[in-house]
DNA sequence: TATGAATGAGTCTTCATTCAT
DNA sequence: TATGAATGAAGACTCATTCAT
C-alpha cells in the first residue's frame, strides 16, 4: 500500500535534469515524461501544467530565499551610520545564511535563477534586485542624511543592487560545493560592503 | 540598377523591433516579415536562416567591440605594477572608447547582450567575459609577482571579469542616452580599478 | 449497513451542475468528481461511464415524459372529427400532465433537452417529435377523411410537432417557476390547437 | 501564375463536408486537411484559425441574412395597425427575400444555424431571435396603443420571435430545394401573422 | 526580387477510461 | 467503497524552413 511507487520523484528528477540542460522554454514534456518512462498526460496527474512542474522544484528553495532575504533586510534596517565602521567580515551574515539555502538544492537553485525564461518565474532574479534595490534606497538616505555634502548617487545605487544579487548567482553557476562557495564568497561581500560606504555618496 | 528597394532594411529595421520585444526565441519570422509588408519566403532571400537575420544586425557592432576590446587589452598589458598607482579616471579609456561603439547602434547591442537566447550568439556575453578572465590572470599574475608574500584570488578574478563586462550590459539595458551612460559608467570603472588592485591578491 | 454514503447522489447533483453550465460534451468527469470530493474512478464505480452518469440524471424524467406523451397519443387518438369543434382550454390536459413532470426535476430536464449534445440522449427531442409526428399523421388522415376536397399539408404537419414539442423545450428553459409555465403555455396550446385545426387541411 | 491550385477551396470544401456531419466542435482539423490531401498547417496558412476556417464558409452568408432582415425589419417597423388588415400572402416578402440567401448556399446555412455549437458562431440563431424580439417589441407596442383594452402578452411575443425564426431553422434542415421551400414557408408564415395578430394581445 | 504554398515536426494540454489495490 | 496512478489518443496550434515560379 505504502510502497512508494516514485514516479512523481521521477518526473521531478528527470526534469530537473531537462531545465538544467535545456531551460525552461525548450524542455519538452514529452521527453521528460518518457526519461521517467511515462507519458505526458502522467505530469498532468502530479502537476497542473508545465509550470507547475517547475513550481515542484523551485517553490520551496524560492520560498526559504525570499524568508532569508526579507529577514535580513529588516534586521539591517536598524544600522546607524553615525557611528558605523566598517569592519572585514560583519556582514558575513547574509552569506552565512544564504549560502545554505541556495546549495541545500543546488540543482533548483540554478533553475530558478538562471534556466526559468519562459516560465512565471522568468523575473525572479528580478524581482530580488528590486526588493534589494527599496531596501538599499531607505539604507542610503540614512547614510546621506549623516554626511553633510553628500547625495546619494542613484545609478550606482541601482547597479549595487545589480551586482550584489548577482554576486550570488554568479556564485550558484560557478560553484558547486558549498563549503568553498562560503569561502569564496566572503571577500566578495567584504569588498560589496566597503564600496558601497565609500562609492554610493557623491558630492552634492 | 541601383533604384534601392530597401525591403532588406525594412526587414532587419522589423526585426529589430521584435527581438527586442520577444528576445530571439520567441520572435516569429511571419510577424517580422509581415510588419515588412513581406513574406517569410523573403527573409530566406535576404539571409541564410533567422540566425542570419540576427547577423545582419548585430555582426557588425559585434566587431567593433571585439576591436575595441582587443586592443584595449593588449595595450594595457603593458603596465608596470611595480610602479603603479592608481589615479581616478585613468582606467576611463576603455569606457571612452567602448561606449561610442555600444551606443552607435543601441538596439543592436541590446539584442545581442540581452536578447540573443537561443541564437548562435547567445553565449557572447559569456565569450567576452572569458576574452576578459584570460587579459586578467596575465595581469593579475604579472600584479602578484610584484609583491611579495601575495597570490591571485582566483575567484575574484574571474568574478570580476564578469562584474567588469556586466557592468557595461547594465549600463547598455538601463541607460538609453550616450552622454549619461559615459557620465554614470566613470565611477563604476574607477570603483573597479580601485577593487581590483585591492582584493585581487589574497595572502599566500 | 445502511450507513448512508451520498457519494453517489453527491455525484449526481455534481453532475447535473457540471452538465447545466458546460453541456454534455464539454464536461469534465474530472472536474464534476472532484467537486463532489471524489476521483474520476469513482463515476466508474457508480455508473458505466459518462453516458451512465447522465442517464442515472436523466432516465426516470424521461421515462415520466414518455409515460404521459404515450398515454395522451393514445387517448386523444379517439377524437372524433366529425364532430369536434375546439373550445378554448379543452387541450389543457396534455399540458396539465406534462408540466408537472418537467418541473418536478427541471435541472434534469434541462440537461436532457437542452444540453444532452454529444450525449447517447441528443435525440431525444427529436425521437418526441418523431413520436408526436406518427400520432399527428393518423390524427390528421382521420381529420382529412371527414372533410371532403381536402388533404393534409404534410410539411406543415411536421412543423407543428417540431413547433408543439419546442413549444415544451422554450417553456424549460425561459420559465423556471411551474406555475408560471402553467399560466403561459396555456395560450400557446390554445393556439397551437386552434392552427391545427385551421392550417393543416389544404384544398386537394 | 494563375493555374489555380484550388488547396483553399478543398480545404472549404472538406471542412463543409467535416463540420455537417460532425458539428464544428468534434469536427477535426486534421481530419479535414488530411481529407483535402494537406496537413493542418496549411489549414493555418489559408485561414487563422478554427474558428477562421469556419469564417470563410458562413460569413457571406451571414452578412447577406443579416443585411435582408435589418431592412426587412425597417420597412415594416412602418405599419399603421389602426387599419392594418392582414391578406393572406401579404407577409411574404420576408420570404421571398431571405429564402434566396438561405439557398444560395444551403451547406453552409446549415452549418451555421444547426452546426456551429462551440464555435464563436454558436449564439448567431439566438442572436437573431433577439433581434426579432426586439423588433416585434416595438411592433407589439404599437399595435396595442391602436387597440383599447388590451396590452401585450410579452412570454408569447418572446415566443413567436423564438418560432419565427426557428420556422426558417427548420425549413432548411428539413427541405433541401429552394423550390420547394419557398412553397411550403408560405402557409406558415401565414399562420405565423394570423395568429401574431390574434394572440399577441390579451385583455387587460 | 520576392511570393505563395505547404510541410513536418513539434508544442502543451485535455480527457474518458482502466485497473490494481 | 473507492483511490491513485497512468494511458493513449486526440485536440488546436506554431514555427522555421523549403521551393517552384
Amino acid at each position: 500500500m505504502t510502497y512508494e511507487n516514485d514516479s512523481r520523484e521521477r518526473l521531478i528528477e528527470c526534469a530537473k535534469k531537462e531545465f538544467l540542460e535545456k531551460g525552461f522554454a525548450k524542455a519538452s514534456l514529452r521527453s521528460i515524461s518518457s526519461a521517467a518512462g511515462l507519458t505526458t498526460g502522467a505530469v498532468y496527474f502530479f502537476f497542473k501544467d508545465k509550470n507547475g512542474l517547475l513550481g515542484a522544484i523551485v517553490d520551496e528553495p524560492l520560498a526559504n530565499i525570499y524568508a532569508v532575504l526579507k529577514q535580513h533586510y529588516s534586521d539591517e534596517a536598524e544600522e546607524d551610520f553615525s557611528v558605523y565602521k566598517h569592519v572585514e567580515g560583519d556582514h558575513d551574515e547574509l552569506a552565512d545564511l544564504l549560502i545554505p539555502k541556495l546549495y541545500a538544492d543546488h540543482d533548483a537553485i540554478m533553475i530558478l535563477l538562471d534556466k526559468s525564461a519562459g516560465s512565471k518565474y522568468e523575473n525572479v532574479v528580478d524581482d530580488i534586485i528590486s526588493m534589494t534595490d527599496s531596501y538599499y534606497i531607505r539604507l542610503a538616505e540614512h547614510y546621506a542624511a549623516a554626511v553633510p555634502d553628500k547625495r546619494v548617487n542613484e545609478y550606482m545605487l541601482h547597479w549595487f543592487s545589480h551586482v550584489q544579487i548577482n554576486a550570488f548567482v554568479h556564485l550558484i553557476t560557478h560553484i558547486s560545493d558549498e563549503q568553498t562557495a562560503l569561502r569564496e564568497i566572503k571577500p566578495v561581500m567584504d569588498m560589496l560592503v566597503d564600496c558601497w560606504m565609500k562609492y554610493i555618496l557623491i558630492d552634492k
